[in-house]
DNA sequence: GTTTGTAGTAACTAATTGGTTATGATGGTT
DNA sequence: AACCATCATAACCAATTAGTTACTACAAAC
């Protein structure tokens, strides 16, 4: 049976890295579009503006994709994580800091809940199959510990804090407001995104962590 | 072109209320299961055990149904929140209960939040359609103001607090925990859900709040 | 300069998908 | 007892889907 073939008159640019980085781009907004049952791979490989087949050929399959969009996403807000110096320094600040910087990449990069949100719907299988996933947080971890530290050495923070739970905590009340301003937005009948209601919120978080924190 | 009788022997039972009770209730598994794109019409009839044709003939379509299922949803909470009676009594005992009733409805009816999730993912255009929905949140939202006025007579809580805004933040602070919680549990390397970390979360939550509220 | 691994394309496929057609059965109303 | 809107079934369909096959072409190593 023979096929016709290729176009074999124009020179095809051959470029591997960056053809790599159009598809991982594509498919980190085409499944935070739909989440990760409703992304379609066609529609993926066409915003990337690469043959289908290719993607296949640098990531396996749909479900693998989608876990090299996940490493992708935690690696892009890590980075953001390292760029602030928080260790040193006055601890309220350091902590009104986290919470805005929190937000901030939550509102710069919607995508990144939306990719968080369908990673859980699968319970976590893709991230699971990664290994960097889980050291790439503990230096985080450990930042906010210092943090911590310095507030219940220098007296103005209580000193029974769980880090991993105020990291929760503070991940939590962006992220809920932010995920859920859709529904937020019609339930109580105003806009949430207001720059007005970015910032009563932005006041209401921190107000809440660190009555907390400063709590006798 | 001539087709094959329905099987005529056998007398076929009709309940429409049955029927549309099992078709929703089927839905919202299979919708909080796959989300919105990845739920399948015939999984949803096969688990409803009833004819594909009957979904279309109550629900009208896939987003008509998951509309359906939304409303449900919410409908249901909000039965579970009448039930309790927290605008008489101890406002700071009233807060306690508001956050354990969020809390515990969450760990109970676990595809609230994926729903929930779905709804948004897909900007509340379904949930625009529902006239109901708004109107069944205002009486929620006067009950946590009467809560707030109580606390403020009572000179217990501060004077400030939006009911909006604490109410958002005591549901994002039980809904990150329990909807990343296969993340979560990845990234720290520790089961969140064991009855230990669920009753040391549902502490520091109600601990976050109520210092918060009772900040001069 | 030929071999070889990798980057690339077009066309294809088997299975699945949301939704429909054609037909029949039921039971309350008149 | 005839009527008819509603409830129900099986089979069908057009479009879509994830993934493949068959083939071509570049570029660096040998």
């Amino acid at each position: 049976m023979l096929k016709s073939s290729a176009r074999s008159t124009v020179s095809v640019v051959r470029d591997p890295v960056q053809s790599r980085a159009k598809i991982l781009k594509a498919a980190r907004t085409e499944f935070a579009k739909n989440g990760l049952g409703g992304a379609r791979v066609d529609q993926i490989a066409a915003t990337a503006g690469i043959n289908k087949r290719m993607l296949y050929h640098y990531f396996g399959n749909k479900d693998d994709l989608f876990c090299a969009v996940l490493e992708d996403n935690y690696a892009h807000k890590r980075e953001s994580e390292k760029a602030l110096d928080l260790e040193n320094g006055d601890p309220v600040v350091a902590v009104e800091k986290l919470i805005a910087l929190t937000w901030d990449y939550y509102i710069q990069y919607p995508e990144f809940l939306n990719l968080l949100n369908s990673a859980n719907l699968h319970k976590a299988k893709h991230l699971r199959q990664s290994k960097q996933i889980k050291k790439m947080h503990t230096p985080f971890l450990s930042m906010i510990e210092s943090i911590l530290d310095n507030g219940v050495a220098q007296k103005v923070f209580r000193s029974d804090v769980d880090p991993a739970q105020l990291y929760i905590t503070i991940a939590g009340l962006s992220s809920f407001y932010l995920s859920n301003q859709y529904t937020l937005s019609v339930i109580f009948g105003r806009d949430l995104m207001t720059p007005k209601s970015r910032a009563q919120r932005l006041k209401h978080m921190t107000d809440v962590v660190l009555s907390f924190l400063k709590a006798p």
